[in-house]
DNA sequence: TACTTATTGAAATTGATTTTCATTATCAAT
DNA sequence: ATTGATAATGAAAATCAATTTCAATAAGTA
């Protein structure tokens, strides 16, 4: 998956640095979003030396590529995500964060039709579930 | 409409105060989701005077007795919007903000049945539904 | 190895929101 | 109506996230 990621970057003409590969590396081994701040002191465990600024244009970036995914919660809306291939939606923890992308629901057309009832011009629609994963139920 | 909030705060022994009047004048005549500066722009326009620390508070207060829900949009996540009684979703204009509570999707069952399959225990949900109001379309 | 240029990170800047606190205004009790 | 307790207000300062600037550094190509 990482070599997937840095290929894409490059293919984009950018180049692969230690502090891009690091914060890809925490990204990818997340199974949660997580904003900038909290990449930030992740990655500067390893890194040290690493600058917000460059995790703040790196995340950018990710974004852009469509590698990553911004997702809103309760508990911020600047939280990212790896992104899924396909049109999915999530499923995700109130308490832990963890986030898993869900298929088999089908509602566009019953989504066309709300619009149309009230003369809107369907554009996009936002789905989320949230509860608890299975582990945070134990606890 | 505006009777009913004034009473329900004082029945909560907070003050009526010129201030207040003022702020929720303005989202109860707003058909879309403001953030506090925008409140605060458009109140000042008949109370100079006004401060915007007193905005924040108002609408936090407003928040919290139920009569404002916060809502998300791709231009903010600082919105806020005349609840409505019930449970609704709602559907909003990309080009104006215009916002329309709808009524008639019944996901309820088909979203446990999504949690259960992963293990989850549902606890909330959340879909929202954008696009082009009638008139933004013509434009 | 040398060179071009993208990338980096410290520091300054911006902008939104919160906190502090002295002043003012509301409202209930006289 | 007057008074007094205290809730509410707003200016100013503080905080916090995010962006901009820019000189130094490092990546990748020739
Ligand atoms: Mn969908
Ligand atoms: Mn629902
Ligand atoms: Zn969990
Ligand atoms: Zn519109």
């Amino acid at each position: 998956m990482k070599e997937t990621w840095m290929a894409k970057l490059k293919e984009k003409g950018m180049r692969i640095t230690a502090q891009r590969e690091a914060i890809v590396d925490i990204l990818l081994n997340s199974e949660k979003a997580l904003d900038p701040l909290e990449v930030y002191d992740l990655t500067r465990q390893s890194h040290p030396s690493l600058g917000v600024v460059t995790v703040y244009r790196t995340m950018e970036c990710l974004e852009h590529l469509g590698l990553l995914q911004k997702v809103h919660q309760a508990c911020g809306c600047n939280k990212f995500l790896k992104l899924k291939e396909g049109h999915h939606h999530l499923l995700i923890c109130t308490n832990c964060g963890k986030a898993v992308y869900f298929e088999g629901l089908n509602f566009e057309n019953a989504f066309s039709e709300i619009a149309e009832n009230n003369n809107f011009l369907l554009q996009d629609h936002w789905l989320q579930l949230s509860g608890l994963c299975p582990r945070c139920q134990k606890i």
